[in-house]
DNA sequence: CGAGCCCTTGAACGCCGTCAAACTCAGTGG
DNA sequence: CCACTGAGTTTGACGGCGTTCAAGGGCTCG
């Protein structure tokens, strides 16, 4: 089957290039041929800006655009009955999000702007049209699914097995390693614009404890977090406490 | 590009239709067209078979086949160095395995056969080549591998946010939906070959806390499990406490 | 200036992990 | 046939860690 590139397609507002993150972000681990970028390129996003604190999919919401996350933060999550919050992911500028409740028609994941988010909107359709002649597009998709699959499980390991002190050394560097990847902040240090709250959300533990958690990190002179800044000072020791390996992440 | 079909690949040994569980896993969600089915029905599939208590995936061990499982239990886990273990997941007969660790070279889960295993072995190169020019079946693993990732996500969040007592009712409440989609097990009993510190390990509970928690289950007149069998004795209770929704499974 | 959110710290309770012991049962080998 | 072993289950005692409850401070907004 051909792939749509009429002179009607193309004529339909392209992003320029800067947010054009889908494609570096899919080119990452699959071989593209230039053929692969070209139909990737030619898919339709539209911006689109969320403002802080906004719910980008609700719960149950039935979907057709998944987004390319271009700058700003954001987190999924799930509300339980019982009054809790789970904190799944957070999502850092070029990661896809949405895929999943878009194929699982059932899924009461909620997606919520941490901040102030732009994204790109891609019609899902298009992006299904796209694989369906190409099998390395297809795989590129897939891969990044898996690679965020390999992230969830990561935290079930932590909230399953690992002391909350280990818990919350193996979140820093995990973020770190993310955002080095993106070219958001350097080795030792990261802006982070969660809060206490919605951290401890993601790692199993009250909001309270994670506060002395991280006391405890500061007085052992391991890590500070402060006013949206996270300085990893002493990285070695954060890594020993974690038993952290970048490799998930690639 | 057309799929070989070649008399000589026909002529390699394919297993008889009962083990030919592929095609019915993946056709579940993806309106499946008979073309698409032929081409997954001419796949060759392997038969193998895993001893009790087998390593079919070895940590970091690069992989080049997925597994089909046919009968049997296996199970996902991962090692951490201060000598806990977190299980990601069991697999009962009709899963779909090993794709995770196909793509993601630097994964280190380990897949375990709890039983006796028999499983349809896929070379993975034929299963990606078959992807190439069909869109729908590529979709058909996207799917697959979204779904396990729903898992995942529903086991983090029992392990992040419910209650000792909750997670066990939630475990096998959704153990119970997975093999009633398959055929095993009615509503109100199955079969379950696990043992108490396999299941702790995958709740985040020591074995002798899962231990006094089935005591409380049992004692609730809500659910027990002994000599291999679960029975499902009070289930409108069992859903209660667990907020159990099982649409996630599909 | 008050409201509300976030962070921080203290006090106290109780859940759940640790340690230990006893029991069952299957498998093995004398 | 029985002794021995090891894995799995069950139960008790105990203590510590993390939760809950509460109060106070800093900050941003309206």
């Amino acid at each position: 089957m051909p792939h749509d590139l009429s002179p009607l397609r193309a004529k339909t507002r392209l992003l320029p290039l800067p947010t054009r993150t889908i494609t570096r972000k899919l080119d990452t681990h699959i071989a593209f041929l230039p053929e692969d970028k070209t139909i990737l390129d030619s898919l339709e996003i539209r911006k689109r800006v969320f403002p802080k604190g906004c719910d980008i999919i609700h719960e149950g919401q039935q979907l057709q655009n998944a987004y390319i996350l271009c700058a700003g933060w954001a987190c999924s999550y799930k509300l339980l009955r019982n009054g809790t919050r789970q904190v799944i992911n957070f999502y850092v500028p070029g990661d896809l999000i949405g895929v999943r409740p878009i194929l699982l028609s059932n899924c009461d994941d909620n997606l919520c702007a941490i901040t102030r988010v732009e994204v790109g909107e891609i019609n899902v359709e298009d992006l299904f049209e796209a694989f369906d002649g190409n099998g390395r597009l297809a795989m590129s998709i897939l891969w990044s699914t898996l690679r965020d699959e390999a992230i969830v499980v990561q935290h079930l390991v932590d909230v399953g097995r690992r002391r909350p002190i280990d818990r919350v050394a193996h979140f820093f560097l995990e973020l770190s390693s993310r955002l080095s990847l993106v070219g958001l902040g350097t080795k030792t240090a990261y802006q982070c614009p969660l809060t206490q709250s919605l951290i401890a959300d993601a790692l199993g533990l009250t909001a309270v404890h994670f506060n002395r958690v991280l006391r405890q990190l500061r007085e052992l002179k391991a890590t500070t977090f402060h006013e949206g800044w996270v300085e990893l000072i002493d990285s070695e020791r954060l890594e020993r406490l974690a038993d952290f390996d970048s490799a998930y992440l690639q």
